[in-house]
DNA sequence: GTGGCTGCCGTAAACGTTTTCGATCAGCGG
DNA sequence: CCGCTGATCGAAAACGTTTACGGCAGCCAC
């Protein structure tokens, strides 16, 4: 309850110079700083987040923009939490707190968001989980908002995006099962409507490529990140003759992988004494399932840390320059990383 | 960007009138809170927050306490994804913010919490995900600011708890078992430390109780709520004699009772042929594993919306009861659904 | 005509900070 | 003694709201 007045009257001095020392500015003896920190520390001094941001004009806090609508996976991914974890302690470290948006897309008009950051006056926007609801969020790409969106392509004047290497983590994994001996790898595919499927798809066929495998059309198939695709676009794979059948699946995500593995194992195939098998995402379940999931991770912290610092050299960036071309948009990429289980043992 | 003053000079009235038609004021004429709401559409006028709550003394938003550290399990729990979603949506129903609060219980004190609320004048705190962490957050209960865990009892004089009916759901469950044939259902329970694990197995006692059925010492075994540990106890029960062995485990958690599971298969023992399990908690690996496993959900949307209702039932009673003795820590239950897969099937 | 009530509205004082614009004072060279 | 510089600080104006208080008109009752 004790305000900055309090501290004034207190230490003898008046508020500017209470302010000034709370606030590390260099105008201000040693002496009557280190006095006035002391009673502040006394009576458990706080500032007011309403008045400094009213009149700084800024409220050091910025918005997340999560709609955790039903309808698609990619809303609530259990990999968003551990990437709101890692937003939120990056944040942290960065001194900004954190707001959890109050909008729906659905519900409220896309404007919504750019009303509800000028309300609180919000140092930037990030935007996580959306399911190619990008045309609704054009308003707040182009508002010149500091803004960034996690796995998702945008452009803006201030707008940047983040990603994991979607495309190194498939090679890689691609690599993986190369190295293992497998040469007949196919694939499974997610939504081509989302960016982390199309890059993942990407670098399986560059790897594909550059090892010289082959690839006919059945090995590449299409699924939409949930199981029960997984599970047909695996009994398709199982269905082919045993000369043409894969000995390797890369699955662009886990719980299609898990649905693949029950499509081989109902069709008297082993994993992965039949056929490997290796996911993406490294969900809890991978982990916890027999045979253990061999699969590429996201580095959620890492992401996250990467989304808040982008979005934070917007920010800084402000007043630098006030209006340059909008900046490319190649994302940010977060280094993946291959955990090893029991999903794929040696090929052929 | 415009404020008050630009729709009152706008609309030629004062600032005053402006604040009291868009607050919905009655001493305000018809006429005039038309014009004023149609100017403020046009101009696209948004009430600053930072004003409002300084003014004002609170600022509508309520906090949410995570500590999201590493260690255990409660705190990443992926439970806690969706509860969040709970809580945010029923704070966006309520015309609440929601700030997830930037404090590590680790590394600041437990008194940050208090501060950080106070320097936002949070209406009031929501604690989630702690695990035993209650010694270090009775300042905060005690403060007399209002706030709701969910899953563990703390008393204070505005403070109230939320959690799952666990009780009624592992005696859903026991029941479940029994009226598939089951007679000798065991049980691996969580740590004793956790409000979850002990209200789970007094359920599975007062099931087991009232139908009558003999419970020897081995048919409890201790977990952690950790799959190794599900692994162990299943270990254990595996090795028991046919004749004196459970036809039925009751697991209090999802990731034990996966452990189990793995820990049956590899004693020989089919499930749910030999042995029925059935978990708690509706993970998403539950229906992502063969066989499906049938588990206890917890709604936590209806939890998060529970735990908003308590907290601002607090809020409210701000002025009517100014020193009220503590109100009884009887914790509001949200009720659980059993949701049926294959994992547990005819006794015997 | 007086008093009072009601409906509507304006004036101005808050709320707790930050920051601009000086003011004061000491020291110092000339 | 004068003017200048630097260090330290105070007075006061913002920032954008809400709200207590009072005013004024109109109406009714006496």
């Amino acid at each position: 309850m004790a305000g900055i007045k309090d501290l004034a009257r207190e230490c003898g001095v008046s508020v500017a110079t209470v302010s000034r020392a709370l606030n590390g500015h260099p105008e201000v003896s040693v002496e009557t700083r280190r006095q006035i920190q002391q009673t502040a520390e006394r009576l458990g001094y706080r500032p007011s987040q309403s008045a400094r941001a009213l009149v700084r004009g800024r409220s050091d806090a910025v918005g997340v923009l999560w709609d955790s609508g039903y309808e698609t996976v990619g809303r609530r991914h259990p990999f968003l939490l551990s990437l709101l974890v890692g937003i939120k302690q990056a944040l942290n470290d960065a001194g900004r707190h954190l707001i959890l948006l109050n909008v729906d897309v659905d519900r409220q008009g896309p404007r919504a968001y750019l009303e509800t950051a000028r309300e609180f006056q919000l140092d930037g926007v990030i935007v996580m989980g959306l399911d190619g609801h990008l045309s609704a969020l054009h308003a707040l790409f182009e508002s010149g908002l500091p803004c960034v969106a996690v796995d998702a392509e945008v452009a803006g004047p201030r707008a940047g995006c983040v990603t994991s290497d979607n495309r190194a983590g498939a090679v890689e994994a691609v690599r993986h099962l190369h190295a293992l001996g497998h040469r007949r790898i196919a694939t499974i595919t997610g939504p081509v409507e989302l960016m982390p499927a199309v890059h993942r798809l990407e670098g399986f066929e560059q790897a594909v490529g550059e090892l010289g495998l082959k690839l006919p059309d059945a090995f590449v198939q299409n699924g939409d990140f949930f199981m029960d695709s997984g599970y047909a676009c695996g009994t398709r794979l199982a269905k082919l003759p045993k000369s043409r059948r894969p000995t390797a699946v890369f699955v662009a995500g886990d719980e299609m992988a898990l649905g693949a593995m029950h499509a081989f194992a109902d069709a008297g195939l082993d994993v992965p004494g039949d056929i490997a098998v290796v996911g993406f995402d490294d969900i809890e379940a991978a982990g916890l399932v027999r045979p253990a999931l061999t699969t590429v991770a996201q580095d959620s912290l890492a992401l996250g840390a990467a989304a808040v610092d982008t979005l934070l050299a917007f920010v800084d960036k402000r007043a630098v320059d006030s209006a340059e071309a909008t900046p490319p948009i190649t994302p940010i990429r977060t280094p993946t990383r291959l955990v090893i289980r029991q999903s794929c043992g040696a090929g052929r």
